[in-house]
DNA sequence: CCCATCATGGTTTTT
DNA sequence: CCATGATGGG
């Protein structure tokens, strides 16, 4: 893979002149980070001063001082943010930079696993099972061991214990502990015995079906780095140098993974605002960019203070919830742009209201000038825009939403790939028996049966393991069956390209799914318009299984990246989380839901001690992600189903706000 | 015994 | 609006 001619490892190359744009694209503190020496380096880098810029020009200066493209590994929170930089670093660079591997920690643990895995014990075509995969198997773990009374965690629960354990190192009997024994537990209750039982249970099966959930991901990377020093060694040489986007976000095995491919040249240069921290439910730990000079000593730290996004009054604003926690790392906002007017508070009935006033600020932002895609309104948890989506409809103003359910975890899609997974893998059980129980009057038993029947593997390109299949069938089921069965005929042949798997696909839409569809789904013409666009989408890659691979740790971001790629993008409003915001910026920004009981989460501050310093970083987030314009949407009542109402006092995060930081708005004219 | 259907209850954030 | 749980049919 690596290019001849480079100068030999660990020589340190002569630096060639700077280009001259990079003095002119960058300010002091911008071009001191991007060109800092080799060795280890910290950038803090606070909301809005150019934190991507920098990198893409730190690539682009690595490369230009003769560092091959394919040695430079640049980590990230999403793969579309990998994507920007690296695009953008080409238009800096030009090839120099082409073959520069850029992903998130989950993708390179992916790429490293697919071809040491076997060094773990696993078969090197391992499957990986998403969020609900891995529900379900614990579900049943939690049957097979008896334990499904009432009081019992649900799954979900189970598995975010598991993954504390898991990213956190920490032991599960202590994170069980502190869940379910100390006061804050509540309703739930669970002996740590009991969920150290269905956690050796669901270890035990997940290594049965060959496959790795997404924090095993991780975890087995790591322990190959631990293990396997000649594994370990292979890339720490691959990667002369490590570029970590977010770091304030990584977690304890994250970090790890980095100082350890790092440990070889040291060349490790980590970006992050400790301030941008929120993922710590996630195991993320800021401590990691804090502890960093100590970890590394001779670490050169450059601070970005010098904000470009917002205007100056939006800043008083971040600054200000900045100081409201003196604990952490103190840093101010420097602004750049020309003063405008204040951030405005919009104090609303309820949440129709407040949809009403978002449906008709849009309207008056357009009239200023602004397109719909200039407009996001974020949000603490999705369940906020419910009403907003509605007036949104009703208003008949498009908008893209990035709901909670990512593309590929839809059942329809779920169903399809079930069937391209057992074409390439014949000894994926969950895909046989999700594709199995499609049919009508087959369920779980029944299915687990035929699989047990067929000793554990389906090769559905072998007319004898068919026969078999047909024969365990009921005729009802068997002549559904026929049906899938012929889609695979399109399949005949080695290792299935691309193309050919979009045909299956279709077949198999045509011949069985589009009938299933009607019958099951309310909405079954959407849901059969994404089965066609994956088909469609699929022609382009080189082959199935690397298609499956692919799309398996694509996330809501990367997924709507593609969707708009395809769909030429329209204006439309943006609705999103406030987490899936992150990195993110618009003129214009509205905030929905700003009150008690909603943002701050109370369930993030009833279940740990940090909660709410991390929701008031979710606060700066989502008011610095804004340019021109920010709008906090303060109802006083939610409406509840059963016909209550709960009074909401404004958040804490406004309240703490020195005066005249915001223009007050008592009521919207309509 | 196993599967499908309907009612019901309770909602954070995501790789 | 989705996941689980009771119920009835095969």
């Amino acid at each position: 893979m690596r290019e001849g001619g480079q100068p030999p490892r660990g020589a340190a190359p002569e630096p060639p002149a700077l280009p001259l744009d990079f003095g002119r694209a960058l300010n002091p503190e911008q071009l001191a980070a991007a060109t800092a020496p080799d060795g280890p380096v910290l950038v803090l880098a606070a909301a809005g001063t150019g934190k991507t810029r920098t990198l893409v020009y730190r690539v682009a200066y690595l490369a230009a001082r003769g560092v091959a493209a394919d040695r430079i590994l640049l980590l990230t929170f999403t793969n579309k943010a990998a994507r920007e930089m690296l695009e953008r670093a080409r238009q800096v660079a030009g090839a120099a930079v082409s073959g520069v591997w850029g992903g998130t920690f989950h993708h390179l643990a992916h790429r490293i696993l697919r071809r040491y895995a076997p060094h773990l014990g696993y078969g090197s075509d391992f499957t990986i099972l998403d969020r609900d995969d891995a529900r379900q198997l614990v579900t049943s773990c939690v049957r097979a061991r008896r334990l499904e009374r009432r009081d019992f965690p649900r799954s979900a629960v189970l598995l975010s214990l598991f993954s504390t354990a898991a990213n956190t190192e920490t032991p599960l009997e202590r994170v069980a502990q502190e869940r379910f024994v100390s006061a804050a537990a509540g309703d739930l209750a669970a002996e740590p015995r009991d969920v150290l039982a269905v956690h050796a249970a669901y270890e035990t099966r997940k290594r049965e079906l060959n496959a790795m959930d997404f924090d095993d991901l991780l975890v087995n990377c790591l322990r190959l780095f631990r293990e396997r020093e000649e594994v370990l060694r292979r890339y720490q040489e691959q990667f002369a140098h490590v570029l970590v986007d977010e770091y304030q976000d990584t977690n304890t095995i994250q970090a790890e993974l980095v100082d350890r491919l790092a440990a070889g040249t040291r060349n490790l240069l980590v970006v992050g605002d400790d301030f941008q921290s929120i993922y710590g439910w996630r195991g993320a730990d800021y401590r990691n960019i804090l502890s960093f000079p100590e970890r590394y000593p001779d670490a050169r730290t450059y601070k970005l203070e010098t904000n470009y996004r917002s205007v100056p009054e939006i800043l008083v604003l971040a600054n200000a919830c900045m100081a409201a926690q003196p604990e952490q790392f103190q840093k101010t906002l420097r602004p750049t742009r020309e003063a405008r007017h204040r951030p405005r508070l919009l104090r609303l009935r309820d949440g129709d209201e407040q949809a009403r006033a978002v449906v008709e600020s849009v309207r008056r932002f357009r009239q200023a000038g602004y397109g719909l895609s200039d407009i996001a309104v974020l949000y603490r948890a999705h369940f906020h825009a419910l009403e907003l989506e509605r007036a949104l409809a009703a208003a008949r103003l498009p908008y893209v939403i990035t709901s909670g359910v990512r593309f590929f975890e839809q059942a329809h899609i779920k169903d399809v790939c079930s069937l391209l997974k057992i074409l390439v893998c014949p000894t994926d059980e969950l895909a046989f028996t999700r594709l199995l129980t499609l049919l009508t009057g087959v369920g779980e038993k029944t299915a687990q049966k035929v699989w047990a029947g067929l000793g554990r593997r389906f090769d559905a390109r072998d007319p004898a393991a068919r026969g078999r299949l047909e024969a365990a069938l009921r005729p009802a089921a068997r002549a559904a069956w026929r049906k899938i069965a012929g889609a695979l005929d399109e399949l005949q042949g080695a290792a299935p390209d691309g193309s050919a798997g979009g045909r299956a696909v279709e077949q198999f839409a045509q011949r069985f799914y589009e009938d299933y569809a009607r019958r099951t789904f309310e909405e079954w013409e959407s849901r059969l318009e994404d089965i066609q666009a994956l088909a469609d989408d699929m022609g382009r890659y080189e082959s199935v299984a690397a298609y499956l691979n692919e799309m398996a740790l694509l996330t809501n971001v990367d997924a709507e990246a593609d969707a708009a790629r395809e769909g030429a993008g329209g204006e439309a409003l943006r609705l999103s989380t406030i987490h899936q915001a992150k990195g993110l910026e618009w003129p214009v920004v509205i905030l929905l839901w700003v009150c008690e009981g909603m943002f701050p989460s109370p369930r993030t501050l009833a279940e740990n001690f940090g909660g709410e310093a991390e929701e008031r970083r979710l606060f700066y987030v989502a008011v610095t992600r804004a340019r021109d314009e920010l709008c906090l949407c303060v109802p006083e009542l939610r409406r509840m189903r059963d016909g209550g109402v709960i009074y909401c006092p404004p958040s804490r995060f406004v309240r703490e706000l020195p005066p005249r930081c915001v223009q007050e708005l008592r009521r919207v004219s309509f």
